[in-house]
DNA sequence: TAGAGCCTGGACAACGTTGTCAGATGCGGG
DNA sequence: CCCGCATCTGACAACGTTGTCCAGGCTCTA
């Protein structure tokens, strides 16, 4: 008995000196301020009807005398809601995810829910250990624009009542909302806008094939080939590089091989970025069309024609179909294909050079 | 009794149904399943010692087949750290700001953390109902790129043992860590180096001056004007635009007015840019140099020469400033200020065209 | 073989909030 | 003067986890 009193001291001092820094004061101490009981406080702060304005007024001054600020996490394990939602994506740096995620930001608000993102960097197994992660935290829905390709991982989540919504590309192995661009016929345009303006020698410098968008635009680029009869030679086509050095060696080759390209696809923002590099350095104008608009396009010279797709839009279009299954209101999973615009300005109307 | 009794079978039938669809196993439910007390599956899942290796296997076997996932609220409850951080920024659409959040996500990974972000949009209430919704999440630490400039909000919460750190621009009126960019000498250098080029009738446009950076950049641009001796005209700044309209009209006043100016100093990205379009449009040349280094600067004709700011460096310092602050390495707030760099393309060694 | 000491497992309280329900208070009417 | 009713308030359990502490079974030694 006294040893446990002693305890008790112990800890009540230990926890005393801590609380002038690290413990905040809670609901109980603001009812014991206001000499008012616990619930009376609550219905304070959550503006519940049926408190007495003199009482309200007590209650309020002893939150502002203590800084009191609720406990969301214990109000979560309660009410088992958490009025946020995660955005997995692959690096919030590049610019095509700042707009996306902004996007996605303003849904949420709207909805009263805060946005938690991560970045996969592209990396299955990081985009898995982020979205487990979040489920843990009880977001109320995901978007996830996938790094991996098997997402039967998030089975349980979703059948616990995670809702989910892939963007950018599908899900792998489970079936769930998507909502994309049209990468497969934005390509297709792109690539066919070359050949009408002559040519038939074109280059295409991608992502790996592993990614839905890589793959749907070389299928694109193919399609408009093979459309106008032309016979794609292997030396044009680069896959699975994505960082400027390598980008540039292949552009380097496709433009000084046997049969020199006269037009280069560039499969996304940052291939067409160190394209035009290249280019410019270059002696002869090689046609140039990009996925993915960028910006200053307008301003090179010449512009860079690209096929744009609405980053927002694709962010919007998402979170809006997240909420509306959180509404309960949605049921079945549908895939949602946004249309691409070919925005021309200059760079792929060049003829070509020989 | 039987009313009661009633209420009670209500109540579990709509729990049992619900449960389908919403309610998530726990470890309760885990240990049930697998034969053991409650605690041993906690010490499983956090990987505890003190478990047979059989026991830890049957536990194992129960949480894949009930697809258990540990409550992160609950614990959160429990432990009192979240290990999660806020950032608050003005827009994640913002090329400068997805660098810098990226960073502050990759230092936040690296010691276990998540990140929250939220956008500002440049509104100081908003900026506080953000943070203070962070707080009530109990996030460990904040980041935070102000918008307003009275912070005395966040007292109670600092006193709490909210870790803060704000970045870009100082607190107001309280005292706390800061990172900044040296803008007003790289303002002040940008400056000198037109002058150094010949350039006596400079033009500045740039943000509100209540926004710490806009006012430090103007300082500096008067600063050089006057070591160079030059009196600064009113018709020569603009101060508060930043919307592209009316950049591109405080622009095209400046190189149209009685005494025209024959370089642009750009208080800002997204200045810099609309600058650089209605330079393009105009037929005579106009050096510019702007603050902030924006992509393709260099390709363009002529290349664009800019004070560049380190965006992750600003958002690395910050965040490990914040760690170290959580660790509690860290007592007296301190201000640190990044140097920026002159980057020379072209656009500012122009000599002045009169 | 008995006792000491270690290892494993489990019962229980606590974290801070909210929902439920019953008690207290005040008011008007019979 | 008392009763019924409406309004306001507070006690208590529960949410799912972790820390503390104790019980029981084991091994090892004297």
């Amino acid at each position: 008995m006294d040893y446990r009193t002693g305890q008790r001291i112990v800890a009540e001092t230990a926890r005393r000196t801590e609380s002038r820094y690290g413990n905040r004061p809670t609901m109980k101490d603001v009812a014991a301020r206001a000499g008012v009981g616990l619930k009376t406080v609550s219905r304070v702060v959550n503006g519940e009807p049926g408190v007495t304005p003199d009482t309200e007024r007590r209650v309020q001054e002893a939150i502002d005398a203590l800084g009191f600020r609720r406990n969301d996490s214990a109000r979560v394990l309660r009410k088992g809601r958490t009025a946020s939602i995660g955005l997995v994506l692959e690096d919030l740096a590049d610019p095509f995810y700042g707009p996306l995620s902004r996007a996605v930001e303003e849904v949420a608000r709207a909805h009263g829910a805060l946005l938690i993102n991560g970045s996969s960097a592209e990396d299955p197994d990081r985009e898995q250990e982020l979205v487990l992660a979040l489920c843990a935290r009880r977001v109320d829905g995901l978007v996830i624009i996938p790094a991996g390709d098997d997402h039967r991982y998030l089975e349980p989540e979703i059948k616990a009542g995670v809702a989910t919504v892939f963007v950018d590309r599908p899900a792998g192995q489970i079936d769930a909302d998507v909502v994309l661009s049209d990468s497969f016929g934005g390509a297709r345009d792109g690539v066919a806008h070359l050949i009408a303006h002559g040519h038939r020698r074109i280059g295409f410098i991608g992502d790996m094939p592993r990614i839905h968008t890589s793959a749907e635009r070389l299928r694109g680029y193919r399609a408009a080939m093979e459309d106008a009869g032309i016979p794609v030679e292997d030396a044009w086509m680069s896959l699975g590089v994505t960082d400027p050095q390598r980008v540039r060696k292949a552009a380097e080759d496709m433009l000084s091989g046997p049969s020199p390209v006269t037009a280069i696809f560039a499969g996304n923002n940052r291939v067409t970025v160190t394209a035009v590099r290249v280019i410019a350095e270059g002696s002869r104008p090689v046609a140039l069309v990009g996925f993915d608009d960028i910006e200053l396009a307008d301003l090179l010279q010449p512009g860079v024609t690209v096929v744009a797709q609405d980053a927002a839009q694709l962010g919007r279009t998402a979170a809006e179909r997240l909420f509306r299954q959180l509404d309960g209101s949605l049921v079945l999973p549908e895939r949602i294909e946004l249309p691409t615009r070919l925005i021309t300005r200059g760079s792929g109307e060049l003829p070509p050079s020989d």
